[in-house]
DNA sequence: TATGAATGAGCCTTCATTCAT
DNA sequence: GATGAATGAAGGCTCATTCAT
């Protein structure tokens, strides 16, 4: 219905917005201003501000799916640092804003059925993903055996606490904490005998480049 | 300037709108509503809502300290289950809409130095109180040599992020299955050989008297 | 300019909608929405929304006349029923909802000339034929000597304020009282001595088929 | 809740805008434009703009009562004419504009249960004050006798249909003919032989002197 | 002939905050 | 100490209408 141009126009002007002003003054004319249409197009193509929202959250999932395939290729232990690294991104990381707002909205989840919906789907994927690289990493001999389900559930509440505690306290420790004492806790016993999480990842988690048209990214030095 | 009572007053009210309408319908009528005092009056004693919100993290502060001296005298062990469980409580407990909201209250804070100061405040008496059982346990021989920091911020990254997804996503297997892989993976590292995390802990961490005066509490049915 | 189909398609949407939604919510996308064309195809059609509604007072208009036709041959008297039936129909008449609905809009006629200017045409068609009938029932000895203009419209203001409180106050008693008191008070002394206006009308004074196509009518059931 | 003072206030604006607007266009600004007030005020004292609507039927409720009582001791057949000429008052009648948009809201009223029910209040008072005049020229013997109740009803039907005719569609004739077969058919059997309805009557039924405080009224020329 | 997309103006309502009393 | 009244700024949403295609 709405075609895919008007579509990412409006999705990335949510996404900018999100990141500029955060969830709770999301409004439809924040939006809007990111936009070269009026904040009453952004009703023609949705039906309200929370439709919108969710259709966001999915077009998130659609870009997440494309950007697991980018690292589909490489060894399990190499994509699970990634993950580890996407998750537990420094400070500087000009994700942070994106991170902090998406909080916000997933906040609002328990009082909001469509959200909580979507964010399941999202939470799927996410586990699945963890999933088939522990599954992988199992069958290629490089992780031990255990069982990739509920070692992705804990491998993800960790995480997700860390960098949730990170955002909301302004406390870098725990990412730094939470990574190394992962490492040594709970992969240990995950990794083959002999096999560690590197210090740094060699491939990083793609962003999602539909955000990032312009602009830098990765920019070295 | 505003003197104790008051202060319970609009606090416990601030409780209750908090668990009945969460944070982002957390209006000033809201609160007063719950209040005999009328909504000029919280900002008689509070210079705004942002105060009245900040000061209420600090007031569940105060509560928290007299609330672990009640289980001060247990074992280490005994006290480190009645942390999890608080932490990973089931979906019929009546804090769930509590910290739900809370989650809300959290997500602000990037934005609200105010809130993250006092969140901070938070953050640094539940670690302490955490490493404080783990040097105890340590001391007693009930745990393993460790580092009580580290392993308390890895624990607490844990069990937020498994309460956050249990709440979000509507999600209850966040809590059991992290509840268990944390038991295996790594208190298994923290506990002495032998040593096991109960199934159930047998004292429960006290609850905020001060928000539940009248009603039942644990009264069994 | 606009062909007969096209015409009636609208016009018929019109009714539709104003019979469900009524005038006030008859925005151009309800009645677009009982449409098979799209909203812009109205305004295609006509110049705004007004016009519109206009040229659907025509189009009734241009129906009534052919209704008349259809219970041309029948007595003066049968035919004098045959109108107060019709306007004081029972509430359980489906023609209700379209009365109803049609009464807000004549209530804007005050604020807009153009409406007003059809009312009028209407209010003349509906004089007439009512003089007619009268002049009729003299000639045919049925009715007294009387002045037809004069009662024409005691008769209207009567069975239309009845209408309009029965409809606007939810009282059905209204239609009963006033119909009785009619026949006793009003026309005892039009219809010729010795005849009674029957309790039930022998024709009834036919719907618009335009609008009723497809669907039962007055099939029993 | 709300002092008298504001309260009037607020419905003499609210009368002022729907003689000027309409009542289609009575929204809070065009009320709080006739104010010393702001918008916000207005939903300070009423929870929405239909509950403060249905205040003002209700005031004006109110303010019937008052009036009423002033012509309390005049004869009924002078009250009764005071009641015709006040319904089927002239064109040049200032009332004109607010019973036009009282119309509107009239129409509203099958499609709104509160409306409805503040006019059948006004109904019932209405009909009520009819009925006493009837009963009382029955019992003064200025009347023949007959069931005040029906006729009440016929009559309030008759004037009713006839104001609304007069008004939608601009005609004027409605009321003088009604005026003049209402004397002659209906009156004609109400009435006490050989009395009549004057062509002008004595007293006039008093305006609502609320709404009318700095300005002239009926001074003439 | 028709439509999808878009928009500006406007509406109702909410809310933190102020202030005179 | 406390409150009732009030308000400005904003927000989500609607709708008649326009216009390029």
């Amino acid at each position: 219905m709405t075609d895919a141009d008007t579509r990412h126009t409006i999705m990335a002007a949510t996404y900018e917005a999100l990141c500029e002003v955060g969830y709770s003054d999301l409004t439809a004319q924040a939006i809007a201003d990111r936009t070269d249409r009026s904040k009453s197009a952004l009703f023609y193509h949705y039906d309200s501000r929370e439709e919108l929202v969710a259709a966001f959250i999915e077009y998130l999932i659609d870009g997440f799916d494309g950007r697991l395939e980018q690292i589909d290729d490489r060894p399990p232990l190499e994509q699970l640092t990634a993950f580890v690294d996407w998750f537990l991104s420094g400070p500087d990381d000009d994700q942070v804003a994106f991170h902090t707002a998406f909080l916000e909205l997933r906040a609002q989840a328990p009082y909001n059925e469509l959200y909580r919906e979507k964010l399941r789907e999202s939470d799927d994927r996410l586990r699945e993903a963890i999933e088939t690289i522990l599954r992988n990493g199992i069958e290629s001999g490089d992780f031990q055996e255990h069982d990739p389900e509920t070692v992705a559930a804990l491998l993800l509440a960790t995480f997700d606490g860390a960098r949730i505690r990170q955002f909301t306290l302004g406390r870098d420790e725990y990412l730094e904490t939470v990574r190394e004492e992962t490492a040594a806790r709970i992969l240990a016993d995950v990794l083959a005998p002999g096999v560690e999480l590197p210090a740094e990842s060699q491939v990083e988690f793609p962003r999602d480049e539909r955000f990032h048209d312009g602009d830098a990214g990765d920019r070295p030095e």
